[in-house]
DNA sequence: GTCAAACGTTTTGTATACAAGAATTCGATT
DNA sequence: AATCGAATTCTTGTATACAAAACGTTTGAC
């Protein structure tokens, strides 16, 4: 709990919008939600801006704030900058990487190994994450790590919706097994080419991809509500 | 000019910090401002969390905006990520572009052609960047065009710096060609790798960014002045 | 002379007040 | 009945007021 109530309230309310709380287009009232996290107005328009800044809301200037989420060519499009920044990320990481975050993606690859086997899918899920966030890291750059983390924040929920399909998991273990062999032996083609895939929404995985879309309360709309017919 | 405060504060610090006007680590002091720009501390905090946003500045709680210029290394980093970008976006766009947009960048190129036989080098500035978005757009993903907009923006001081340097218009006139032909012949290897190259800190050109980048008055310090010994 | 504690000052963060721009309602007119 | 428009109500954007945290300075102890 940060001392600030603004980045508590955006916190708040990033989380209620990617959880699908609230509907495509829909205004979020200043007010109502002012009084519900018992803060003023300031401070949620701090939130609103910093939200805006993200991309989850849309503020119209003397309308309001109002949620966006994301259509699904959207999301495919995200989803495309985002294999692309991952291929980027293995590519130099295969050629940067140290010895001490190796050891760390190799411990990562284990334990997703554990996971499997347990078939605790929440735990895998956690060590997924680790394991990303280290190649981000042994790209050696991390202006580009910063902004793969901040894309990769931003795909989390249909991320979430990913991981239930069936053998995902297997598959998603295999690929990352591969990643690990081609820093190690410090081949860069590999690197990239294998996170692309693994990142890219392609084949099955774009099927899969689209159902859980629909079945998601998340609905697809680019215009804010404000300027519908 | 926009009718929100608020916006017209965050242009004109953003040029200003832009510019070289405060130093690396200075404070933004909120009351003076506020008195510059004949504008509350309302409307000014709220430029403050979009330049931060941004990563103009770094906003510390409790202590103030901090202007945060690059430091040398950061900014090589961000260029390495900008290649990055334009590479993917040329490569897409060897495969997207449309006749239309394809028959945009040509002319864009004759224009840029015309710049540089009339020594016009701001007219050169403005074609090569209408040529980059250009570039983007084409990639056919409006995500990937947007995020590719929003780093060469925040890049744009250095480049201005970059374009002052003898034969580099000539030079990237030549390169401007080669991805309009690899556009033209759906050539994206070739796309890929010239816009890579073109964007790329290397070489010759490493050496003269550093020298503007010393000449300039954006000193380099990753620390905010708040925390210095 | 140095360090630290206490006091006063400055500055941030939040609440509230107010003005101006949207949205809505309701009545008048065709 | 539908539409246009004026009046009313809401909502946003900005200014200001106030509380609390950081900062600086002075004073006192060792």
């Amino acid at each position: 709990m940060n001392t600030r109530m603004a980045d508590n309230v955006r916190e708040a309310l990033e989380q209620m919008i990617v959880t699908g709380e609230f509907a495509d287009g829909e205004r979020l009232d200043e007010i109502r939600l002012a009084e519900r996290f018992h803060v003023s107005r300031t401070p949620l328009r701090e939130a609103f801006q910093m939200l805006a800044a993200s991309g989850l809301v849309e503020l119209v200037p003397r309308r309001g704030a109002f949620v966006r989420h994301p259509a699904f060519h959207e999301m495919i499009e995200m989803f495309e900058v985002m294999a692309e920044l991952e291929a980027v990320c293995g590519r130099l990481a295969a050629r940067r990487v140290t010895p001490e975050v190796l050891e760390q993606v190799r411990a990562t690859v284990i334990a997703c190994e554990a996971a499997v086997e347990a078939g605790d899918s929440d735990g895998y899920y956690r060590e997924n994450e680790h394991f990303h966030q280290l190649i981000y890291a042994a790209s050696g750059n991390d202006f580009l790590a910063q902004e793969s983390q901040r894309l990769h924040k931003r795909l989390q929920p249909f991320r979430r919706m990913q991981l239930r399909v069936r053998g995902r998991m297997i598959q998603s273990l295999t690929e990352h097994r591969q990643i690990l062999t081609a820093l190690e032996t410090g081949d860069s083609d590999t690197a990239e080419a294998v996170l692309r895939d693994h990142v890219a929404v392609q084949g099955g995985k774009f099927n899969d991809l689209m159902a859980s879309y629909k079945q998601s309360n998340l609905r697809a709309n680019s215009q804010p509500m404000a300027m519908r017919g």
